[in-house]
DNA sequence: GTAGCTGCAAAGTGTTTGCAGCTGA
DNA sequence: TCAGCTGCAAACACTTTGCAGCTAC
């Protein structure tokens, strides 16, 4: 995904009034991870977020990045990205590819669902690469906890 | 997710064919830790995995757990679910919602797809409680990887 | 001036590894 | 028998927390 400089701009506004609205300091530090996560393309660990923040603020912590990232997830500022990271889940193979996540008890349900194939994929990824596997994860509130 | 004593059977037949092919032995513990996986609808942490098996097997120890997962992904025996959990990538919000990730260099790439919301998902989702966001991951190679 | 943020250091959690003894084929 | 698996314990990697000083408002 490439980002225009004016909605790069936007963004740091809107991160600006986001701030102000919930009560949170615009430090210098926050200013620079966010700006950082606006700028570049990729999406950075905190580990590499430190690394680069580093050269314009050489003292930055790597706690504050993460106490940083938490603040801004909280705040609704900050994606954090599915991975097949830990703390891992698994499931055994030939089971649906597909999961639903209840946000507030945790559980995984496997759900089926025909329409995603590679084929249907948009163009772009064919550009990228060689597309192996795509799963869908949704997050939401299962009925049981919805109930409580 | 629910899925029929008989594919149940099958699943486990399955796993013991693979653990011959590809020269494992088919010891106790991992019978019993793809027969949890197989058997349970749920998707269990390493953890989890070790507090159900203990029961069967009580002096199992966790490292078995981990290892054991390993060495079935690695046979395409299991998959890893997505999660948003450690080690953890962030994006500022605002961008795509979708994620193809290189199995090679580890790079994360950003697409839009609107072919997904939530009304195109399947009923069943609207039946296990209130789906807020629903995310694509999908995995491949990319073609600067695919070059090398 | 003060609430709240940062840096430091230490602790916590999830995962991996080296080694010696055990076990399935 | 013997390659390879397991349990133990220790190491590792990533993330969180308590505290004291600092800073944006």
């Amino acid at each position: 995904m490439i980002h225009t400089h004016e909605s790069q701009q936007q963004q740091l506004q809107a991160f600006e009034k986001a701030c102000r609205e919930s009560g949170l300091k615009v430090t210098h530090q926050r200013l620079m991870i966010f700006r950082e996560l606006v700028l570049t393309p990729d999406h950075p660990t905190a580990e590499q977020l430190h690394q680069r923040i580093r050269k314009s603020i050489p003292t930055i912590s790597l706690d504050t990045i993460y106490r940083t990232l938490a603040t801004f997830e909280e705040h609704g500022l900050v994606n954090r990205v599915d991975t097949q990271q830990s703390q891992a889940h698994f499931e055994a193979v030939g089971t649906g590819h597909h999961h639903v996540i209840c946000t507030r008890c945790g559980k995984i349900l496997d759900f089926k669902w025909n329409t995603l194939d590679s084929s249907s994929l948009p163009d772009m990824l064919t550009k990228w690469g060689r597309v192996d596997t795509a799963n869908i994860t949704a997050y939401g509130i299962c009925n049981n906890c919805l109930k409580q």
